[in-house]
DNA sequence: GGGTCGATCTCGGAA
DNA sequence: TTCCGAGGTCGACCC
């Protein structure tokens, strides 16, 4: 990895056109050839970027840019969808290479993979006598979270999101209409369940006769002994 | 903006818990006391980070940690989220702080508001004999990217992608399903308009009676004189 | 401040 | 490979 503190501008054209004015910023240059241009400040999402794979010639400034200040001139481009990118460098205020190795990547836990394994364990969450059929229950278009049923036999289906918005409902819906069909199942009632749910995700559930249910993660994995707490 | 090479390990807890094993990485801090762990490959998204604004303590390791290797220890809090991130330094290879400024920021262009005011000029790409009634045509739900008429003068109602999701189709079947309500505008036929459109998209559109119609920006953009290339 | 929606989204998994 | 959905999404805009 190089990592190059310059004054630069930066142009980019490809599946949009941006522009960065004249500035000090850190140029990230990876092992891949990928480039990221980073201010002191915001998220951790770059100014500008190149994704990989791409390349970075080195070009030598034509005189308009010399009498603009440029000294060096980065062009970046992408083999595979035409995009480029341009980095005028003023003045270079540090340069350092550095060698990394392969990095061996991140490990997750707290998904919605894991709400699901939780709630498909603790299904009276859903109410008293419930019983679980399956998690992702397959439909014509596409697995339901999970299937239950409730204390009387009815068919439940369960849309899960760790954040509940409309989307959810609406994918939920699609599911309903089509169990509904399905004489084995029907009648099927909604369950939509989430960590938060949206105002308005709420209201057209309600206004579908789908039921909301709000979930406590900590708390369902505090029933999960097979978690232990990092910190 | 202080930048570190440095070999460690990384724990996040938050909305989810990560774990990196370690490995030699980035560590940048910029000013605002975020934190961003890079590795050497891969896009522009860090291994692991921390948003501003949060608070960054060196500690001292105990002695467990000591016996591990590990010679410093730097715990990232978020006051607000109670997110925790705590690296775990075992080498630090590179060390280094640079004044970088406030950056002026990045200007765009060639977005789905260009896309809009394009096909808003062009309103006969939805066929001949359309006009524009008006961009952004505000519903009880949201604004519907563009209303017009066709030759005859019934209403129509566009969705505007870049890339044609199902989403898309879902919302404007919503716009649709209310518009028709409304006895000035219906009947409101509906138009959905992108650079890409997904199999499924067109498929559900088809099956909802709402036209698919393919853009191109560089075409349109072409026949816009107010637009200079910049390569 | 919250809500909604776009994004050069990125990333992972499954068909 | 393509498609599809989730994201510690982020960020912009509008209320």
């Amino acid at each position: 990895m190089r990592l190059v503190i310059a004054r630069c501008s930066v142009d980019y054209a490809g599946r949009l056109s941006a522009h960065l004015p004249l500035a000090t910023r850190l140029l990230m240059i990876k092992s891949d050839g990928s480039l990221l241009v980073h201010s002191d400040g915001g998220s951790y999402k770059p100014l500008n970027w190149m994704s990989p794979p791409c390349s970075i010639r080195t070009l030598e400034p034509d005189a308009d840019q010399v009498e603009a200040g440029v000294v060096e001139l980065w062009k970046v481009t992408q083999a595979k969808t035409a995009d480029i990118l341009v980095v005028s460098i003023h003045e270079v205020l540090h340069d350092s290479s550095h060698e990394m190795g392969i990095d061996p990547g991140l490990t997750k836990d707290g998904v919605e993979a894991d709400l699901q394994r939780l709630l498909a364990e603790q299904i009276d969450l859903l109410g008293e006598g419930h019983t679980l059929v399956r998690r992702e229950y397959m439909t014509a278009i596409g697995p339901v979270d999970i299937l239950a049923r409730d204390a009387s036999g009815g068919a439940v289906a369960v849309e899960l999101k760790r954040r509940g918005d409309i989307d959810g409902v609406e994918q939920l819906t699609r599911y309903l209409e089509l169990m509904n069909r399905d004489p084995h199942l029907a009648p099927v009632t909604g369950v939509f369940a989430a960590q938060e749910i949206k105002p308005q995700a709420r209201a057209l559930a309600q206004d579908r006769g789908i039921r909301c249910l709000l979930l406590d993660y900590d708390a369902m994995r505090g029933l999960d002994d097979s978690h232990s707490r990092l910190f």
